[in-house]
DNA sequence: AACAAAAATGCAATCGATTGCATAAAAATA
DNA sequence: TATTTTTATGCAATCGATTGCATTTTTGTT
C-alpha cells in the first residue's frame, strides 16, 4: 500500500491563486495577511486536511519540538514515573517525548546520545547507567548546545542542570527511623558508589549512626548490585561470615526484598527479629504480605521539574545565556510493617 | 549556549572544489564517481566531522527510520520487554524506536497517534488500550498506509497484520493444571472482555473446566480491572456474597497477589486451601513469599517478531502488496509454590 | 483628484541531501 | 589522430515551510 500523498501549502495557495507565503503567513496568523486571505486559507486548509509538515518545519526552523530522555531501564517504575512527569509537563506544549534505554551499558548510552543528536532533538533528559565512568559523549552533547538535565543519577559536569532527590536526607531518616524503633546493629546493604545516589546514601546512613553514637561497623556494610538475587547473595555472604545485626538499611527496594526472603530462610522473624527499610518505594513493596518501609522519591515531580528547567534554558538559549541549575528534592520515608520491633 | 554549526556536503564540497552532488555520490558510495574522489570524500567527510542530516535525508526520502510504540503503560514488564525484542532487532538496522503511552486511555492513544503520524515515522506497533473500542483513529493509521502492527492486545482490522499470544492456550492450560492438582471449584477473576485477551483466557478457562466435566459456575466469575487493588475488592465481594471455591485463576498477577492476600487476610491458606494461578510472569510473583504459579508470555520474542513483520511489511509496500500476517505464539506455565494442593 | 502612508501579497532564497539530465573528461577503439 | 564509448562531474530541481525584500493594492489625508 503506498502512501497517501500529503497536502501542502502549494495545494491551498494553487487552489485559491495566491502565493505559498501567504499561505504560510496565514497558517501562522501573520498580522501582514487580510483578514479575508486569511478565514480562506483557514477553510480550505481545513478542507483539504492540511497537515503541517514537521520533516519541513524542523529542517528550516532547526526545532523538532522533539526531546529525548535515556533512562537505564524503562521499565523501573521509578524511571518510569519520572517520564511521565516529563510528558506531563511538555506534551501540552506540543513536544515529543523519545525514549531511550542504555541497559546500565554506558555504550549503549553513548550510542543512543548519538543517535538522539542525529536525530536532532531539542533537548535531553538522561540518568546515567551504572557503568557511565567516562563522561566524554555526554560532554558531547552539552558541547554541541544541545539543553542537558540530569536526573536522579547525575555526573558532575559544568554547565549541565540537574533534578535531584536528596538521598542523603532519605538514608539519614530511614536509618534514624531505624534507631528510633529500638534496633542497634544496623546493616546497610548499598549499591556501587560510581554511582552518587548509592554514596549519598551511604553518607547518610553513616551520619545517622554517628549522630545517635553508634559505631561504624564495615562488617555490615555491603556494595551490591540493586537485584532480588544480590539481595539474598548479601546476607547468604553475611549469614556464612555469622556476622550479627537487628536490621538492615538497603538502598534497594529489590535487594530489601531478597534479603527478607533470605532472612527468612535463616528463621529471622521481620520486623520481630530484624527490622528492613528499603529505598524507592517500588509499588509491589506496598503489597507484600509484611508491607515493606521504604524511602519514597517523587519520581512524577521530579520529572515535571526537570521538564521545567528544560522549558528555562531554552528561552535562555536564546538569550545565549548559559545556565546551570540544580534541583534537589526532598524523599520522604513511608513507614510500613517491616520496621516496628514491637510488631504490627 | 547555541548550537555548534553543522557540516554539511556543501562544505565538504567548497573545501574539495567539486560540486555537492558528487560528494553526495561519493558518500553513498554510488559508482558514478571516481575512486580518488571518493576517498577525498570519505576523508574530508571523517576530517571536518560531518554527520548526514537526517532531517534532511527524512524530508527529501520520506524516510525517517524512526518506528513508533504505543503501549498503555511502558512500566509494565511485559510490554517493557517487548518494546527491548523491537529494539533489539530494529536497531541494528539503524531504526529508532518511539515509544508513546496511551495511559489505557482511547483519547490518548488517539493523540498519540497523530503525533505520530505528524513525526513522520516509518511503522506503528500498538498494543491498544482497554477503552479502545471504536478503532477510526487505528484505520486512519492504515488508510495513511503507514504499516502497522498489533501486539498483544488487538483488533480485529482488515489489512492490519498482528503479533499474540494464545491466551485461551494459557489459561486453557493454568485451568487444567489446577485440577489436575486436584482443586475442584475453580473461581476466575478475569478482565474485561472488549480485550480479546481477556475474552480468550476466560474462553480458556471455561473449555478446560468442561473438558474435565466441571460445570461452568457464573457466581465464580469476575471481570475486574488489572490492579492489586481490584483483585482484594474481587475477593472482598466473593467472601461477601459468602461464595465457595478452592483455587483462583485469575487473567492477571496483580489481580492475584491482591486476591491472595485477601484470601489470607480471611484465613484462608495459600496452596493447602486454595490454589492460585496468576496470567503474564511478572517478575515479582518469582520472589513473593510463596512464589505465585502463572501463566509466561514471552513477550521479547514477541517484540522480535512484530519487528520482523514489519521489516517485511515495508519491503512489500515497495512491491506495492498489501500484507496482514497474524502471528501467535504460545505461553508457557510456571508452576510454583501457590498451586499444588499437597504444599510445597 | 493627487499623493503619501499603510496594508497585503509575491518573489526568490534558504534549510541539506538527493537525483535526472546534461556536459565534460578520460579511456577505448578504429 | 579522429571518433566513439565509457566514466566522472556539474547543474538545477525537488522535498515543504519560512522570511527578507520588493512590489502591488488599498486606505487615508490634504
Amino acid at each position: 500500500m503506498r502512501q497517501k500523498e500529503k497536502v501542502t501549502i502549494y495545494d491551498i495557495s494553487k487552489k485559491l491563486n495566491i502565493s505559498a507565503a501567504t499561505v504560510s503567513r496565514a497558517l501562522n496568523d501573520s498580522n501582514r495577511v487580510s483578514l479575508k486571505t486569511k478565514e480562506l486559507v483557514l477553510k480550505t486548509a481545513k478542507a483539504l486536511n492540511y497537515q503541517q509538515n514537521a520533516l519541513a518545519l524542523a529542517l528550516k526552523s532547526g526545532r523538532t519540538f522533539n526531546v529525548g530522555v535515556v533512562v537505564p531501564y524503562i521499565n523501573h517504575t521509578f524511571f518510569a514515573s519520572v517520564i511521565r512527569g516529563i510528558e506531563e509537563e511538555l506534551e501540552p506544549k506540543g513536544y515529543h517525548v523519545i525514549i531511550c534505554q542504555s541497559h546500565e551499558d554506558v555504550n549503549n548510552e553513548a550510542k543512543q546520545l548519538k543517535t538522539l543528536l542525529n536525530t536532532h532533538i531539542d533537548g535531553i533528559f538522561i540518568s546515567v547507567s551504572k557503568t557511565t565512568e567516562d563522561v566524554k559523549h555526554i560532554e558531547e552533547v552539552r558541547d554541541e548546545g544541545i539543553p542537558l538535565i540530569f536526573f536522579d543519577r547525575k555526573k558532575d559536569i559544568s554547565g549541565v542542570s540537574s533534578v535531584t532527590i536528596n538521598d542523603y536526607e532519605g538514608a539519614y531518616n530511614a536509618t534514624t527511623h531505624l534507631i528510633e524503633q529500638g534496633y542497634k546493629k544496623i546493616a546497610h546493604i548499598g549499591g556501587d558508589h560510581k554511582l552518587q545516589i548509592y554514596k549519598h546514601r551511604y553518607d547518610g546512613y553513616v551520619a545517622a549512626l554517628k549522630d545517635h553514637n553508634i559505631a561504624i561497623d564495615e562488617n555490615l556494610i555491603m556494595q551490591v548490585s540493586s537485584t532480588v538475587e544480590a539481595g539474598i547473595e548479601a546476607v547468604k555472604l553475611l549469614m556464612k561470615r555469622k556476622i550479627v545485626f537487628d536490621a538492615l538499611f538497603s538502598a534497594s527496594d529489590y535487594v530489601a526484598l531478597g534479603g527478607m526472603r533470605e532472612l527468612r530462610a535463616h528463621g529471622f522473624k521481620i520486623p520481630e527479629d530484624i527490622g528492613v527499610v528499603g529505598f524507592s518505594n517500588e509499588p509491589f513493596t506496598k503489597y507484600l504480605e509484611r508491607p515493606l518501609t521504604t524511602v519514597g522519591q517523587t519520581p512524577v515531580l521530579m520529572g515535571q521539574i526537570a521538564a521545567q528547567v528544560f522549558l528555562e534554558q531554552i528561552s535562555d538559549v536564546k538569550k545565549n545565556v548559559q545556565v546551570e541549575k540544580k534541583v534537589v528534592l526532598s524523599p520522604e520515608l513511608y513507614t510500613r510493617d517491616t520496621s516496628s520491633k514491637k510488631g504490627s
